[in-house]
RNA sequence: UCCUCAAUAGCUCAGUUGGUUAGAGCACCUGACUGUUAAUCAGGGGGUCGUAGGUUCAAGUCCUACUUGAGGAGCCA
């Protein structure tokens, strides 16, 4: 018999027909008699209850059946005869597709989040990780979503890259020379023999190459992995993330910062709409401000000041800050986290010091600043980057010299300057900082199926 | 990379000023129970105290190094 999915089964007021669910154990209860399974098919957090007559089975095949064991069931939906549950199925048929031994390390009751980040291949069994998997789903939906309805195309930039001027942090290499041959030609590696015949990294963002489409075909986004070989150990940052950067040909700072507001929101609201169970169930187990948290943001209207004017409401809090505040410091964490305080709502800061920006990003007419914008969220802090970038061909290339970046490699980004160039802008929205926040996990390790930190890529 | 903290049963933890045979709850096994809800009740098995050194009559406990993990900082998404 055709299986269905327990988010069907629940749904279903179809009593007295047969069903068959598929799925793993999550707690068995049995007295002499009578004997409830509950099932989880990971279709939805919610488990069904089997209810088994004992007389009517065998010993052993009930006796193999415990927590973590898959099963299948068939039986008659039925209203539940308890209470906790509306409907449950009257098993008629149990076969054991693998059963779980006592060394199965998921139990009943709760795990702390660290130990089953060592058993990865595992935790999507759990409820949280099957809330959050099921979350990060939707977001990714609902992103390409929004871009498509924006008309946005979805750009598939490269992952191995050239480019390392980028600035955006340190790279992976990727080669196929002999580790134990290293070919030399006056005393350096000679990257001419290696595959593409010059040095190649894993990418850090698509940005560059997305300038480079959205220059043609107008308003691109780019959705993929995204390497930094930092050695950061922290809950916001992975070795391989994933990362979406959307890029419009045409538009400036305020139409970028329009763009990122109008996204977030979407997006939360998506998840809002299309995971009220994974999200009331996130609320109640980790933290009860959650949908709260959600509906301030979907209803807010982002704070939008400039560097200098943040500058100066630090400088005026009286707040002793651990790094004190000047105009040109970068803003530390500790800033950040009272600015989206202070104003109780997430903030966008514009117009920093060029010397703390990348080179690539618009210079304003003070010469001082550029039109940088980043978007600060409670809890996770930064979660999207971006700016204006400069699409003057002699201003980007004074700047590009002036901060010691070889132009060579640059040449074809230069030449979008060069021919036809245009006012665009775009920005890079970090999406498990996304997940953490419409989760409430507190760690973006927790909200990625396999995260690759330092010293851990286990699975 | 820097700072702080931690590591004891499969899991979560307790273990006093260093002192006999290292404990508990859960999980697991056995038994009881006719509708349970992280079922309940009774009993049972389960440990090289992260690794390597050191101090001491004696180390889970003190010291050093290392490993791993967590939090904070930096870097950033």
């Amino acid at each position: 018999m055709k299986r269905t999915k327990v988010i069907d089964i629940l749904k279903s007021t179809a009593f007295g027909s047969e069903v068959t669910v598929m799925g793993w154990v999550r707690t068995k209860r049995d007295s002499k008699t009578i004997a409830f399974i509950a099932v989880n098919d990971g279709s939805v957090i919610h488990n069904i209850q089997a209810v088994v007559d004992v007389a009517n089975f065998d010993t052993e095949l009930l006796k193999s059946i415990s927590t973590g064991a898959c099963v299948s069931i068939t039986g008659t939906l039925v209203q539940s005869q308890g209470k906790g549950q509306s409907s449950e199925i009257q098993a008629k048929k149990i076969e054991v597709f693998g059963t779980a031994d006592d060394t199965f390390p998921l139990q009943k009751k709760g795990h702390t989040l660290e130990f089953l980040r060592e058993i990865a291949h595992l935790r999507p069994r759990t409820n949280t990780f099957g809330a959050v998997l099921r979350v990060r789903h939707h977001l990714a939906y609902g992103i390409h979503k929004f871009f498509n309805d924006k008309g946005f195309f979805y750009l598939n930039s490269p992952i191995i890259t050239s480019s390392d001027a980028e600035g955006a942090g340190e790279m992976f290499r990727v080669t196929t020379l002999d580790m134990d041959k290293l070919p030399r030609k006056d005393g350096k590696l000679n990257f001419e023999e290696d595959f593409f015949g010059k040095e190649t990294n894993l990418t850090v963002s698509g940005q560059l190459e997305g300038e480079a489409a959205a220059t043609g075909i107008g308003q691109i986004y780019t959705f993929g992995p995204t390497f930094r070989a930092e050695n950061s150990n922290t809950p916001r940052h992975l070795a391989e993330f994933w990362m979406i950067e959307p890029e419009a040909a045409f538009n400036d700072i305020n139409d970028n910062m329009d763009l990122a507001e109008e996204m977030l929101k979407y997006l939360v609201k998506y998840a809002l709409d299309n995971c009220a169970d994974d999200l009331t169930f996130l609320n109640n187990m980790y933290d009860k401000d959650l949908l709260n948290r959600l509906n301030t943001v979907v209803h807010s209207t982002f704070k939008r000041i400039t560097y200098t004017e943040g500058v100066d409401i630090l400088e005026k809090s009286g707040h002793k800050f651990e790094f004190p505040v000047k105009w040109g410091i970068d803003l530390q964490r500790e800033h950040e986290s009272f600015l989206v305080e202070h104003f109780k709502t997430p903030v966008i800061v514009t117009g920093y010091p060029k010397e703390i920006k990348a080179f690539y990003m618009k210079q304003n007419e003070d010469g001082k600043t550029v039109r940088a914008m980043d978007v600060l969220f409670p809890y996770v802090g930064e979660i999207i980057g971006g700016s204006q970038r400069e699409e003057n061909y002699d201003k980007l290339k004074a700047r590009i010299l002036e901060m010691g970046i070889d132009e060579k490699t640059l040449w074809w980004y230069l030449e979008l300057r060069k021919f036809g160039t245009c006012p665009h802008a775009g920005f890079g929205l970090g999406l498990e900082r996304l997940v953490l926040f419409i989760t409430g996990m507190t760690n973006v390790r927790d909200v990625i199926p396999f995260p690759r930190t330092p010293k851990n890529a286990e699975f």
